[in-house]
DNA sequence: CCCCAAAATTAGAACCATTCTTTTTCTTGA
DNA sequence: TCAAGAAAAAGAATGGTTCTAATTTTGGGG
C-alpha cells in the first residue's frame, strides 16, 4: 500500500529528527488540540494522558518542538509563553488587555516577512511579528446584566 | 515674561501629576538621553547624577513615568524590558537575534492603530505593535576581518 | 514658615516563569 | 540484544520584577 495518508504525530516528529516518546507525541497533540495554551495547561494536558509527567519534561519538549519548527511559541509582553501549533503561516495575534485572551488574526499581506520596515536601518529582517492590543468581545462589552464572579 | 520656552523635565512631570522629585527628574532625562536602556543601566545613569538610588525607585519611577505616558515600555520576547523617551508617535521597532539590538522603525501608516487586522474577530483594537525580527548590520555581515572578543 | 497627609523611597523578602545540574530511564540503530 | 546517546526526573538555582512594611520627602494649607 503507499502509504500517502496523513502522517501520524510519531511520523511527524521523527521527521524533524526528533526521537518519538509518549510524552512528545502528547504534548505536540495537546498543543495543536489546545487554544494557545500556557505551559501549566499543556502539563495538565500531557498528564491526563500519560499519568505523572514533570514540569520540566513539558519545557524540554516545547524547546525540542519549537526548534524543529512543528510549535510556535508567543509571549505576549507581560504573560508567560503559549504556544500554538499552526506553524509555517506568518499569520499574528490579537491580545486582550483585559483578560489575556489571545486570537489568531490571518496575515493580510502574503508572506513573511509581511511588512517592510519604511527604513530597516541595515538591518536583514526575517519576520515581522505583530500584536494588535484591545478588549475582546466579552470584555468590551462594559457591564452587562449577568452574573459576573469577580 | 510669558514663558512659552520649553517646559523643563520638571514641569513636565508636574504637567501629569506626578510629584518632582531628584530620581524621577534623573530618571527621565536619563531614559531620554539613552537609547532603549534597561533598568539597571537606567539606575547606573540615574546613580551617576544623584549618587545611591535603589533599584526598586527606579521600577518604581519607571512605572509612574509609563502610566504617566512620559515614557515607554519595551519588552521583547525572551529579553527583560527596555524604556524609551520617543512617545505619542507610534513606532515600531527592529529587534537583532543575534546581539538583541534594538531600533526604532517609524510608522509606515499614519497612526495608531496604525494596521488593521484582516479579522479583528469582535476584538476592539486600539494598538498594533509591531516588532521586525532580524540581524543588525553588525550581525549581519559574516566573519568581517576584524579582532572580535566573541 | 511650619506641619501634615500623601506620595516617594528604601530594604528586604517574595514570586514566578524558566533554566541548570545531576542522575536515571528510555529510544534507537547496530 | 546491547550500547550510545537522548529524554525525563528531581531538585535546586536564577533573574527580572513585584510586594510589604517602615522611613523619608514633597508640597499645599494653616
Amino acid at each position: 500500500m503507499t502509504a500517502s495518508q496523513s502522517p501520524t504525530t510519531a511520523d511527524e516528529l521523527r521527521g524533524v529528527g526528533l526521537r518519538v516518546t509518549a510524552g512528545r507525541v502528547a504534548l505536540l497533540e495537546t498543543v495543536r488540540r489546545g487554544d494557545h495554551l500556557g505551559v501549566e495547561a499543556l502539563a495538565s494536558g500531557v498528564r491526563e494522558r500519560l499519568g505523572q509527567v514533570s514540569l520540566q519534561a513539558v519545557y524540554e519538549g516545547l524547546h525540542a518542538l519549537v526548534a524543529a519548527g512543528l510549535v510556535r511559541r508567543i509571549e505576549p509582553p507581560g504573560s508567560p509563553a503559549r504556544f500554538e501549533g499552526r506553524v509555517g503561516d506568518n499569520h499574528h495575534h490579537l491580545v486582550c488587555r483585559s483578560c489575556g485572551v489571545l486570537a489568531d488574526v490571518d496575515c493580510a499581506v502574503g508572506h513573511a516577512p509581511c511588512l517592510a520596515a519604511s527604513d530597516d536601518c541595515g538591518f536583514t529582517v526575517d519576520e515581522a511579528e505583530v500584536i494588535y492590543w484591545g478588549l475582546c468581545p466579552d470584555c468590551s462589552t462594559p457591564a452587562v446584566p449577568e452574573h459576573r464572579d469577580h
